[in-house]
DNA sequence: GACAGAACGTTGGCTTTACCAACGTTGGAA
DNA sequence: TTCCAACGTTGGTAAAGCCAACGTTCTGTC
């Protein structure tokens, strides 16, 4: 007869040692982060880094498939799958570049800027929800303590 | 001839967008971590998980499979391969309960705890190269906000 | 101008983490 | 006793991350 309230997460109970740790701490964070933008994306059929590759192409615009890895540090392997969905979808277009032939230009299509709208608001939905638990200066102090961790690198 | 410092991050610029979300953030901190981590038990042959397993049969005592994955929030099938592993060298002996036979109880076993204390210190150096570029009380604050957020959902 | 090495896109493979579905076994409740 | 739940187990899928190798194209140097 568990006292325990009667939800999924019944029994979750991870040990102190593991609470204090903030690569746990982050991993688990980022764990929940990613089911709330994975359920929000699959709404519209699209993966977390397909959003990764549209929002950089909006903002800092058309960029070979290396740069586009060095960007945004994804593997130019991985950038290829994406980027062939991408383009199956009518969301981007690579074209050769012809001052370097070796390099294929990444653009964002109109259809590309129209779905990255939509998903841009289901994005910020599941951002919302990570972060209910906090207050509007807690939010910014986070994000100003991941970003410190993150530049520094 | 860029002049960006010749390191392997080179050309590591992604988009002001990214960097506001809490979950892009979260999980870009996370991966770095987790390569800190994985680097670090990689040492010991041992995967994060298997830390996460032993840790908790340390702290939190014997339990079930199905008990020791609520705990943790892993699934039952992913468990089964972890002890698996575990029992293979022999950090964990798994019993059948007699009072409850389609329970296997779950022991850390002598070796296994020899094993958790090298695993320790590998994880703790990581924590703090993760963490070197926030002050004490940075490290305070950031924990506290990751666990608001976790405890709350 | 020829040559060696670097960068590029591409293909293929492997690992970890995360889920889900189904099976036979065992226990508990109606 | 019967039905359902829980358990351990097996098998499968998918995202993400990372690495090695190939042929093509550029670039710097001799």
């Amino acid at each position: 007869m568990p006292n325990v309230i009667d939800d999924e997460h019944a029994g979750y109970d991870p040990p102190a040692r593991l609470r204090r740790l903030p690569t746990w701490l982050t991993a688990e964070v980022a764990r929940q982060g990613r089911r709330l933008v994975n359920a929000s994306l699959a709404q519209d059929g699209a993966l977390r880094q397909h959003f990764t590759v549209l929002t950089s192409l909006a903002e800092q615009g058309p960029a070979s498939q290396a740069e586009l890895g060095r960007r945004l540090s994804i593997d130019r392997s991985d950038l290829h799958a994406l980027l062939a969905d991408l383009e199956g979808n009518g969301l981007v277009a690579r074209a050769r570049d012809e001052r370097d032939r070796r390099r294929n230009v990444v653009t964002l299509t109109r259809p590309g800027r129209t779905a990255l709208a939509r998903l841009d608001k289901r994005i910020d939905a599941a951002q919302d929800a990570l972060l209910a638990p906090l207050t509007a200066s807690e939010r910014q102090e986070l994000g100003r303590l991941l970003q410190k961790i993150l530049h520094a690198s």
